[in-house]
DNA sequence: CCCTATGTTCCCAA
DNA sequence: CTTGGGAACATAGG
């Protein structure tokens, strides 16, 4: 569920509660998560976002790598309060717990050795390669929302903030991605980074349970454009907003104003 | 019972 | 070999 702007929410605020905090405990609850050894004891240097996954930095140079994928949500525990349904897992502080809440049991949680190798990630917000994702883009036929939303042109782009982004750019999510010229990749950069980064100002996107490591509803929803609007009149022409289906997923777009 | 769901990965057919 | 589509993963809600 969290795409990019929960993600990088989440991790701000982690930053802000668990920075340099020694772990007193974990308590894995869902067996399926495997075991993660070693934490007890170490303190949490550094948590940063790598596309839609959370990495956090231990003091003994290993990294906790959290993917919270469809449903997956943290939660911070200040004083106590009930282990809610779906809790995956608790690290617990002298100041609080974390827990992962988890409906569909999708996340994954990894702890890896090495300080240094680190997939390469492309990061739309910092480091949005127009030129590359163009000629990459160029000989390929599959429709250009698909190709926003394979992490490995570039990570942390879903479904929500696919659907707005290229309403805002006036493209139809089937287009082949071989037909968008440099000069609407470069519509897409721009609209990606105002997109998400209003997002991020939001703290995301609440269209049903996503909530912040404190349970607050993000606020983006009020400023969709197009995504979960089926049937409602277009924002930008006189059309009215439809949904199908594109590999699977449910598709927003408006078929006045984002025509092939 | 049906369908839907903010993600990723695997399998298989073209 | 590449490409792309669909299923699977597991669960809740409409």
């Amino acid at each position: 569920m969290p795409e990019l702007p929960e993600v990088e929410t989440l991790c701000r605020q982690l930053r802000r509660v668990i920075a340099n905090r020694e772990i007193l405990s974990v308590e894995i609850l869902d067996p399926r998560l495997g075991a993660v050894e070693g934490l007890t004891g170490r303190k949490i240097t550094a948590v940063t976002r790598q596309g839609k996954a959370v990495e956090m930095k231990l003091d003994n140079d290993a990294r906790l790598l959290l993917h919270l994928r469809m449903t997956g949500k943290m939660q911070w525990q200040r004083a106590y309060q009930a282990v809610p349904p779906h809790t995956r897992f608790i690290i617990a502080f002298s100041h609080g717990r974390l827990l992962c809440i988890d409906t569909r049991r999708f996340a994954t949680l990894a702890i890896k050795a090495d300080g240094s190798s680190q997939a390469f990630v492309k990061e739309p917000l910092l480091d949005f390669r127009t030129e590359e994702l163009y000629k990459i883009a160029r000989v390929k036929k599959l429709p250009v929302k698909s190709f926003l939303l394979d992490q490995r042109w570039i990570a942390g782009i879903g479904n929500i903030y696919a659907c707005e982004i290229l309403h805002e750019v006036s493209i139809n999510p089937w287009r082949p991605v071989c037909g968008v010229s440099l000069r609407e990749w470069r519509k897409i950069e721009r609209a990606t980074k105002v997109i998400l980064e209003k997002a991020i100002t939001c703290r995301g996107t609440t269209v049903s349970d996503w909530r912040d490591l404190f349970g607050r509803k993000g606020q983006y929803q009020h400023e969709l454009k197009v995504y979960g609007r089926e049937g409602l009149p277009c924002l930008r022409c006189r059309g009215h907003i439809q949904r199908l289906r594109l590999s699977g997923r449910g598709t927003y777009f408006c078929p006045s104003c984002q025509k092939k």
